[in-house]
Formats: C-alpha cells, structure tokens, sequence
DNA sequence: AATTGGCTTTTATGCAAAAATAAGCCGTCA
DNA sequence: TGACGGCTTATTTTTGCATAAAAGCCAATT
C-alpha cells in the first residue's frame, strides 16, 4: 500500500502534536478528535494512524482503537518514523536552491522535476505552496517566475518591518481585548519552555510556541485580517526557523520567552503601551539576531 | 484552427494598448517588439497578429508584416472583435457568484467546471489567478476555500482597520520613498476622472484608478508584504465593489479623487506626518460610507 | 550592419480517461 | 451516547498523448 504525501504529514503532525502536548502512554487517539483537529476528513487520519501503528508509536486495539504506544524520542525521533514528505522535502530544497542561485528566477516545471527527480504533479503542488506564500507567480505562457531578488536578508527584513506593523496595529486596534484564559495558556507554554534542559526543545515544539504567541496577539486584536496575515508570516518563518533551528543558542531561546513572557504580563495588567514598546524591542531585537 | 486563452488575451491586449497610446492608422505592428513588451514569445503574437488580421483590425502585408488597419472605436469595439476569452469570463462570472453567495465558501473543481460548463483545467486556472490574489486557498485533502468576503458589516469594518494598519505602516516605513514619476501618473489618472461626465465612468476603471492609489502606497514603502497584503484587499475589494456601484453617487467619487489627490501633493511635498493625517480621515470617511 | 519577418525545430504545457484517495454515511460495539 | 470500523460516493491525482509556446535559423528589408 503506498502511502502518499498528505497521510505521511498528517502523521508527522500527530507526532508532533503528541509530543509537544506531553500525551501520556497509554491515551485514546481518536480519529475523530484528530479529523477535526488538523481540518481533514478521517479518511486520511485512519491510514496515518495505520502508519503509525506499524511503525510501533500506536498500538492498535481492536474495536477500541489506537492507543499511544511509545513516543519517538530526541531529535531524529520523527523522521526515523516517518521521514518527510516528497513536498515538504522538496519544497525545502526548492527554498534553499533558489536562495543560493542554483536555479534561476525562471523554472520551468519539467526542469525541477528533472533536478528533483520527481514527477511534474509533485512539483506543480510544491509551486502552488510557494505561490500561495507570495515566493512564486505563474507567468503567461510558460514557465514560473520567482519573486524578485528572493534575497534572503532582504527578505527576512521585510518580514520582521510587516510583522512589527501587524503586531503593534493589532495591540492598538479598536476593540483589542485579552483572552485571559488564552493569555495563561500561552504564557504557560512559554515558561515551561524556559525550564526544560536544552537538547529536549524539539524545532516544532519551539516554533509552534513562538508562533503561537505572535498569533494570539492578532486574535485578541478580534480583526481576522490580522490573524490571517500573521499566519501567513508565521508559516513563511517555519521554512528559514528550520535552517536555523540548530544554531540557535539556548540562551536566545530564554532570552525570547522571557521577553514574551514580560509583554504578556504588561497586557495581563491591560498596560497595552508598555506592552507595544516591549514587543517593538522584541522584534528588533529578533531582527538583529536574524532569527527569533 | 483553434484559438487559446492567451492568444484572445494578447489580441485584446493588444488592441487595448493602440487605442490607449493612439497609434496612427497605418502603423507597422512588430511581433519582436510586442513579445518583448508582454513577456511572452513571438508565437502567440503572432497567433493574436493573424487573428486580429482576420477581423480587420490589422492588415498584412507580405514581407514586411502587418499594419493597423482599423482601430475598433467604442467602448464594445474590443468585445466585437475579440470577446473575452473563457478564462476572463468565468473569472468575473465566479467573483460576481462568490460575491451574491450562490456559490458556497467550499468548493471542488468539478463542481465548478459543471457550474460554467468549462473543464477542470479552466477552472484550475481560474482558481489560480484567485489563489494569486488571495482570495481562495486550497485546503488539504480536497476543494478550495474561499477566503472571508466582505458580505457584512462587521467584515467590511475590520477591512478598513486592517487597511489603515497597512497603509499608515507604509507611510512611517523606514526608508519609504515616494517616486515622482509613479505619483505623477496615478496623480493625473485621478484628475482624469474627476473631469469625465459620470456616465462614462466605468466600473472597472473606478476600481482600477482606485485600487492602484492605494497599492501605490505601499509599493513606495518597498515592502513586498505590504503590497501583497494591499493587493489582497483590493482584490477582496472588488468583489463588494461590484455590487455596490451602481449606488455610488457622483459626488462621493469626487469626493474620494479630491482626498486622494491631497494626499499625493501631500507626499509630493514630503510631508509624510500631514499625508497620514489625511489618510486616516479618509479610510475613515470610506468606512462610514460603508463603500469607497 | 542591424533588425525584422517567416519558417522550422524543440520543449513545455494542457487535456482526457483511468487509478488512487479523501469525504461522508451508517451499523455496531463499548 | 459516543466513537470505531467498514463501506460507498465523490474528488483528485496520475499518465500518456495532442497541442501550444519558445527558441533558433536564415533571408529580406531599412
């Protein structure tokens, strides 16, 4: 039975979901819940939980359904189990070529799935991802065109300009409220990180924290453009957080939730403009660093 | 012998630019220089050079190609020779569909290709330009979901936030630079509406004088996400637009051309702070207009 | 001499039918 | 009652082939 690319990303993010919400050996897992969760039919659910089973992370009881057998441990521990997608795969090599020029800013499909070794339907859905994130467009007639200059830097520094834009005009929007629940939720998320040793910060746990801190502002915000475009940002950062994942002192990761932590403390105290100048030195201070 | 989407686009291209740059009858029509200016190789120029040939349009003349014969007049002159190609017209047939709500947030490709009786690949194409302007994401699994319309008030409000957000953000970017050339014409393409009787202003030219105003701020501001981001509501823009025009008086119209034209002398004179000032007062008048 | 027009060759995309896979339903079991 | 497992239906993805677009060449023109 092959297993094709949605399924194998679905059970890494169980996976991932598993690990960073600490399930005990032993939980339910349930297709439903996950179905809903992840935003897909369960039909895909089931074969990844299929997977998973095979692969000894679940165990299967029967008429019972899957339980949490044993959670891939350390850095490699997902990959072991289920190695990335073609997509993914090849849409971070994609994102890495065009960043050093080894392809060009005009790509035929047929020539990267020649480079890649893959088929043109694989490849058609890797440039629609980029398309959808503003890297890539369709040109008329043939071929796709890069996004000018995707230089890097250049980039990047736009990135942390707009993010500051958003964040900062969604902690001044009329209506900004804090969801205290949600606030302690984040913040929790964000001081367990501090106090786990180094080598246990998984790269997703740490992005999907940070992201989810820089998200809630936008929610509270109430203005749904603002979510969606710090979403957008954030899934766009996953890429580049990925290269930089590993270089990443420890001490900077304090150093960020700490900074988090104090502007959702100045917001607890509904002080939203010290909270506003913590977050501008937060996110230049991030930009300096040239990751967060 | 058939005729492709992009050639019917290049033959009204085409003709849209001599009548926009008022070439003499007579004038020699390259197909080198023509590929050059739309980006696209020599054969569906000359694919759209034989076809307007066909009509009229242009005459050939052996050995020394082809030259303007006869510009269409009027305003249905472009739709007689060379109607919209299919692409175009179901592009504004699904907007004006997705705008009413006959058409639902979630749809699949073959439900639309069965909807306008194309095929999928027309339909996936279509899909692409909306993808491109961020009005529909495709989801996992199956179908693409539209993105929030501006149906009600409560939407359209967080629209004008949003906006003001981005295009204040783009005036106070650091290293926001206005260029006089740019100004100038979107300056003077303003004046010009101002000064045609109001049966004759289009809707689609409103809304494109309109909307390139405001991309234009954010384009001086040299941030791509800005653009991006101002092009999405724009996009997002034109689907209300649509219904709305029809109720938009004159003078409103006005109204909107003289603040914009304030806000560019503004800009010109490099008085960022006062530009801001107007551009806040007039989102914000838009808004209590619930249309621009 | 440089550029343009006409033609040919090469390459890439578009298309339609078959295969694979996601979505949704309903009976059954804890 | 709520969730699981099997099943059906609907949608997408794939694959091989037709066709359009791109690129190259050479003669003719200014």
């Amino acid at each position: 039975m092959t297993v094709s690319d949605l399924q194998i990303e679905i059970a890494r993010q169980i996976v991932s979901l598993a690990s960073s919400e600490r399930w005990p050996v032993g939980e339910r897992v349930s297709d439903f819940a996950l179905a809903r969760r992840l935003g897909v039919s369960r039909s895909p659910i089931r074969s990844a939980l299929a997977l998973l089973a095979s692969r000894g992370v679940l165990a299967h009881a029967p008429g019972r359904g899957y339980v949490l057998a044993l959670l891939p441990q350390g850095n490699s521990g997902i990959d072991g189990i289920a190695p990335p997608s073609e997509l993914e795969d090849i849409h971070k090599r994609l994102m890495a070529d065009r960043a050093t020029g080894a392809i060009p800013m005009e790509v035929s499909e047929t020539l990267l799935a020649e480079r890649y070794n893959s088929t043109r339907g694989t490849i058609r859905k890797v440039l629609l991802r980029f398309a959808a994130e503003g890297l890539v467009q369709r040109q008329r007639g043939h071929g796709w065109a890069f996004a000018e200059s995707l230089d890097t830097d250049q980039v990047e520094e736009e990135s942390y300009q707009f993010r500051m834009i958003l964040e900062c005009g969604a902690l001044r929007h009329p209506g900004f409220k804090v969801d205290k629940d949600h606030l302690a939720s984040i913040r929790a998320q964000q001081a367990e990180i501090m106090h786990i040793p180094v080598a246990s910060v998984q790269r997703d746990q740490w992005f999907n924290v940070n992201a989810s801190f820089h998200e809630a502002l936008a929610i509270w915000s109430g203005n749904r453009f603002l979510v969606q475009a710090v979403r957008q940002q954030n899934s766009l950062r996953r890429i580049t957080e990925y290269a930089y994942f590993e270089r990443l002192p420890y001490d900077r990761i304090r150093q960020v939730c700490i900074e988090h932590i104090a502007i959702l403390d100045a917001l607890a105290e509904n002080d939203v403009i010290f909270a506003e100048a913590l977050l501008r030195r937060h996110i230049e201070g991030a930009s300096r660093y040239e990751v967060e």
